[in-house]
RNA sequence: CUGCCCGUAGCUCAACCGGAUAGAGCACCGGCCUUCUAAGCCGGGGGUUAUGGGUUCGAGUCCCGUCGGGCAGGCCA
């Protein structure tokens, strides 16, 4: 028979049941069908459930119904025997020429195999990370990076044209405080004796650019304290009326000047963090200013539309969108008091740009202490006409870092946090990458640090590239031209082992769907161990260079297939297959 | 107080949008290196899926209550 990929394969036996379906029941021969893969090899490689959700609607013994199905079913030389079971399953078993068959797909797909067209084509935006660039990336925000990127990556495999997004917050208050905390430390290093507000930027990385501007420009920036300070409430007073004082006099005092404190601040923090990721293998197509909104003046047109279409009031002094009609709990603030649009504000312009460039889907990945936000933003988007439903907030909940079985002390602000940076050189790359994504997004992560960085058998990082770097050297020991692999006989797989690792590489394309269907790359992590470990097993239960050549010939093809696909995964998660370890 | 998320083996976690006998790793116990990498493999014990009800052929998964944990509830971002 000709060689069916797995994909090919599933899709032809899902198209027997068709046939058989519109036979048994030709009401609903348009009903989807979906093959499940059995926990237990007892249960065949592929299991259909028709039977039992045919018998309700059909008022039918789903066992019967089993039994007319199978009947019904085409023959095919893929299949080697169905049979019934449970409740009213169908199993089906495969030949082992078909699987043999899926390995020839393997091969020849090399590193494209598990590409699929799941996705058709759509443009999918995949907006991450996005953290405010006031400071180093921590470790909350690597949870982020790690789990976008790998999401991006898996939708591209999967078939979607991804565009992969940072929105930069460049226009807010937060940055006002960072270039006046620069600004502070300037004046200090100056001789200048200027108290530093406690909610201010209190991290080191302030003194460094504090100190660069010094070094590159000398005094330009000194100014007297006193011109500082004038109409300055207290801290013990108000504490953030004492921060937003300071910054308008800063504006005041530093006159045309401030702009570049802003400016060179923004450039430092943004320059870093993107240093921070691309060493972290994690890229955008796109960086995307928040200034720029207001300065094409997206935000007052958004608030137009919205104004228009009747879904803003004034109170207080504010203009206020009315969420509520929408879903939210209560009414969101979008122009404050004294005219200043808020985050929000902001925000819907945002979203309303993503739509506006053409994505079908778009996805925000958004760490889950925001997820107060989701129904203000979705109202928003259905206010102006648009239909929420092709935005998709995947929360990332947090990670917790533990060394020594206990927790790694984590505060914002006071300048304690654990850096991304420090992660990444603590336990490096590979592991950090492999740790954020090995649990389920929405689940709360424990990072255990002494773990990651363990060169024993407890580190799944390792388990997985020790796979690939026995590979690497059974294939160098053989010394041949892997090439030739391709096309050498494969009839001499047989053994249960053998079985079970084609099996399991049938099943890649499937994780890839899965993993993009429910925007879960730890579904591919797990399929990754899942696959070391039956290539392990199989590793310790034959000898791979023997003598008699076609036996060694097809074992080669088939460690070379794990080859791809254990390469291929973890491309995917961003953490490099080692060929020596 | 209100809303959202979560609760699965001693520990860390899976379970294919309701399917078959709830699965891995670690830890614990016992085995396997003169042979392609022992960072590996093989075997063993371990569970009332927090708890009480409900929905149906069938529930860890859906609905309600209770207990416990996390996060939100600014004219902050």
């Amino acid at each position: 028979m000709a060689p069916l990929s797995a994909q090919d394969l599933r899709s032809h036996i899902v198209s027997l049941f068709a046939q058989a379906l519109a036979q048994v029941a030709p009401g609903y021969a348009g009903a989807t069908l979906a093959l499940e893969r059995p926990k237990a090899a007892e249960h065949g490689d592929f299991a259909c459930n028709l039977a039992l959700q045919l018998a309700r609607p059909l008022r039918r013994n789903p066992r019967e119904l089993a039994q007319a199905l199978v009947a019904a079913l085409p023959a095919s030389q893929a299949i080697e025997r169905t049979e019934i079971a449970g409740a009213g399953f169908v199993n089906v078993f495969v030949t082992a020429a078909a699987k043999r068959a899926a390995l020839t797909a393997v091969l020849e797909l090399e590193s494209g195999y598990g590409r699929i067209d799941y996705g058709k084509g759509a443009r999918v935006q995949v907006e991450f990370v996005s953290a405010n660039p006031t400071g180093p990336l921590h470790v909350g925000h690597g949870r982020g990076a790690a789990y976008g990127a790998s999401l991006a990556n898996v939708l591209d495999f999967a078939g979607y044209a991804v565009e992969r997004e940072y929105y930069v917050n460049d226009a807010g208050r937060q940055m006002d405080i960072l270039a006046l905390s620069t600004w502070l430390r300037y004046l200090q290093a100056q001789g200048v004796a200027v108290p530093f507000p406690p909610n201010a930027y209190q991290g080191e990385y302030v003194r460094e650019m504090a100190a660069g501007i010094a070094a590159a420009h000398g005094t330009r920036y000194l100014r007297s304290a006193d011109a500082l300070l004038a109409g300055v409430p207290s801290v013990e007073e108000d504490a953030e009326a004492h921060l937003d004082a300071l910054i308008a006099n800063a504006k005041d005092v530093l006159g045309e000047d401030y702009a570049y404190v802003h400016q060179h601040a923004l450039t430092e923090q943004l320059g870093d963090c993107r240093n921070d990721l691309q060493e972290f293998g994690v890229h955008f197509e796109h960086w995307f200013s928040e200034r720029s909104l207001y300065e094409a003046g997206q935000v007052a047109r958004a608030l137009d539309q919205l104004e228009q279409a009747g879904h803003l009031y004034e109170q207080d002094g504010a203009r206020w969108f009315r969420s509520t009609a929408f879903g939210d709990e209560k009414d969101r603030v979008v122009q404050r008091e004294n005219g200043q649009y808020t985050y929000f504000a902001s925000d819907i312009a945002y979203h309303l740009n993503k739509f506006e460039r053409g994505f079908a889907r778009v996805i925000d990945v958004w760490g889950a202490d925001h997820h107060g936000y989701v129904a203000r933003v979705k109202g928003a988007l259905q206010a102006m006409g648009l239909d929420a439903q092709r935005l998709t907030v995947a929360l990332v909940q947090f990670a917790v870092l533990y060394r020594d079985g206990k927790k790694a002390s984590m505060s914002t602000r006071s300048g304690e946090f654990v850096t991304l940076r420090q992660l990444r050189d603590e336990v490096g790359n590979d592991a950090a990458r492999l740790f954020y994504v090995l649990r389920k997004s929405d689940q709360h992560l424990d990072f255990d640090l002494d773990l990651a960085k363990s060169q024993n058998n407890e580190n799944p990082v390792y388990y997985i590239q020790y796979a690939h770097a026995r590979i690497c050297s059974v294939l160098e020991e053989w010394g041949g031209d892997v090439g030739d692999l391709e096309t050498v006989a494969l009839s001499a797989l047989d053994s249960p082992a053998e079985l079970a690792l084609l099996r399991e590489l049938m099943e890649f394309p499937q994780v890839i769907e899965d993993a993009a269907h429910e925007l879960a790359p730890h579904a591919l992590a797990f399929y990754l161990k899942q696959l070391a470990a039956a290539f392990h097993s199989y590793y310790n239960s034959v000898r791979f260079l023997v003598e008699e050549s076609s036996q060694r010939e097809a074992r080669l093809a088939l460690v070379l297939g794990v080859r791809h696909v254990l390469r291929n995964g973890l491309r995917l998660l961003g953490v490099s297959a080692p060929e020596k370890m």
